[in-house]
DNA sequence: TTGAAAGCGGTACCAG
DNA sequence: CTGGTACCGCTTTCAA
């Protein structure tokens, strides 16, 4: 845009300095007097002089910028997550740049280029469901370019991760389940491919294991599209409902899928809990408000934007390579509601 | 970050071209020969060339990019018009920075200064309701900076405004809570200084005036910072509850306010739409899913988002100043669900 | 303590 | 049709 701010040249001309001690006094350089400081300051102050971060950009290859991308916004996990990583890029001086990949590979892959092209510092990353293949994100990273993975993460090459702790929160809530009486418990969850997907089956199975129930791999249905498409769900779903020996309580995996599928099972006035129960990962701000009210698992989504930003950004600035990598594991909160209890008046 | 991308100039040192042809050749200019230009975008397409894009704004005074400033992402609301936007600026070529204001004004104003000073080509802009002195914003877009106003907008200079018809929405709700029976119908609604806030007043007044029903001006209660925290809302609906004279109903007027009210009637135990009814404007997924299903106004925010992204980048992009601004206004949709329904076994 | 000049990568004017 | 050159705004040697 044209914003017709004044330049370091426009002050130099005007205090008869050179542009490079104007510069110089600007950024407090210790070769400059304080006299000369002065003077710099106050006339680029009083005409509201500010460095073009274009140009600071060029030539210092950084934009103090940070790329994001994921694969939707309207979604309560993931805006969350937006804002967690906004509260810290806005102090330390970093502005986001956001991108969806809507779980599309092929989105994804044009916008980690776009992002790449426009020299953004870092990159905080979630995989779309459909990707499979790594190697885009890949090449960026052998570039140089500090990445950091949250929540849909990947071990293609060696850097943080940021997660929920999805095996112990799929533990919970499945040990939930089958405690409040439930024994033919279904997972409604996303892409084989993702990491959640495995880790929140992984939890699923231990608790199931622990209780000494037997794995029914029916039971388990995946929505490749991250549950993109409602129909995914619904037939996923659907599917389940019509079996032979139906489940008596669904698992989840995900804010879309849960809301999806309480959806569905309202829709067709099945009874919750009694006839199927229901409880799953999901952000939404008042489960309780629903009917009945929803069990979740509630991922610390906030902490979790800021933690990957604060990652990101020491990579960013760090002098010397990183070479110590680490995965932080943030808990889950379990609150039980109404729409996984089977036994009357609890709660 | 430090891609280590090929420049025009090595595609010039290589073939043995000037850097102004391999820079024409590239964009296809009329002025090269046929034979170089598949030379030169055969060698840089080989080599992965892309350019600078840091390199071209400075040149160009263009960043491909939009900022945004809104109030809080983890708001349905929001999320879907940032959606919209996206869309657009996708296809269109355009990267969007967002900001939040968190609703404060000193934030806004912050936010805005470093849009403005990292050259992005325009802003979308929704105020916060804190916001009462748009001089920042004015100065800004008398630097030439386009700016386009959605949701709370502002006329304190002439510019593109995408809204939602709030009137009319505020209108048929209002009428609608009429007509299932409420008599004293309470408003929480947000800052008296947003163009939502006058709106869906005026919107609700319409209607009230139609059906001769007075106005008790203790039925409208404001919260400052648009439902930011929860206290104002809880508040603003303990005074309603406790007034000589309750309302019957409540019209809660943003997506924030919306949930928290009927969160607070639920945990307090009031029975919904019996003692009071609820209904209000609020873009949650599946409002049908709460107890009881809650009657909404829904905002297309995402046609908002495209539309305002559409009207920018037009802005952004034509050559003579524009002049003749519009306010586009869309449709909202009542849905009629339980929670404002006084009769039993309706909908 | 200050200034001159080169350069980040691309674009565009002017010559030839 | 192609090359030379200046310049966008800022930083950073190197010299003075």
């Amino acid at each position: 845009m044209k914003i017709e701010s004044i330049t370091i040249t426009d002050i130099a001309k005007a205090l008869n300095f050179s542009s490079s001690t104007v510069s110089r006094a600007l950024r407090d350089s210790y070769q400059i007097s304080e006299e000369t400081k002065r003077i710099v300051k106050e006339y680029a102050h009083k005409n509201n002089y500010h460095p073009n971060l274009v140009a600071q950009s060029l030539k210092s290859n950084k934009s103090k910028s940070i790329g994001l991308l994921l694969c939707s916004v309207p979604n309560n996990f993931f805006a969350e997550v937006v804002s967690g990583i906004e509260s810290i890029a806005y102090n330390r001086g970093y502005h986001i740049i956001i991108t969806q990949s809507h779980e599309s590979q092929e989105r994804e892959e044009s916008n980690l280029e776009h992002l790449s092209w426009r020299s953004v510092d870092g990159l905080i990353v979630s995989l779309a469901s459909e990707t499979k293949d790594m190697s885009t994100l890949q090449h960026i990273h052998e570039q140089g370019v500090p990445i950091v993975f949250f929540d849909r993460v990947s071990d293609c090459f060696n850097t943080h991760q940021v997660v929920a702790d999805n095996i112990g929160g799929a533990y919970n809530l499945t040990k939930h389940l089958i405690e409040s009486g439930c024994r033919n418990i279904a997972q409604v969850t996303s892409s084989q491919s993702l990491s959640i997907t495995r880790e929140r089956k992984e939890g699923y199975l231990k608790a199931l294991a622990e209780y000494d129930i037997p794995v029914n791999e029916d039971y388990i249905k995946y929505c490749e599209h991250g549950g993109m498409m409602i129909e995914e769900i619904e037939s996923a779903v659907q599917e389940l409902l019509d079996m032979a020996n139906p489940p008596d309580a669904l698992f989840t995996a995900s804010d879309r899928i849960t809301i999806g599928s309480f959806a569905l099972l309202h829709q067709k006035n099945i009874p919750i809990p009694d006839k199927i129960a229901i409880a799953g990962f999901c952000n939404f701000s008042s489960p309780e408000l629903f009917n009945p009210s929803l069990t979740t698992i509630r991922q610390p989504a906030f902490e979790m934007g800021k933690t990957a930003a604060e990652l990101l950004i020491k990579l960013i600035e760090s002098k010397k390579p990183e070479t110590n990598f680490e995965k932080r594991i943030l808990p889950t909160e379990l609150f039980v509601r109404k729409s996984s209890v089977k036994v009357a008046a609890v709660v």
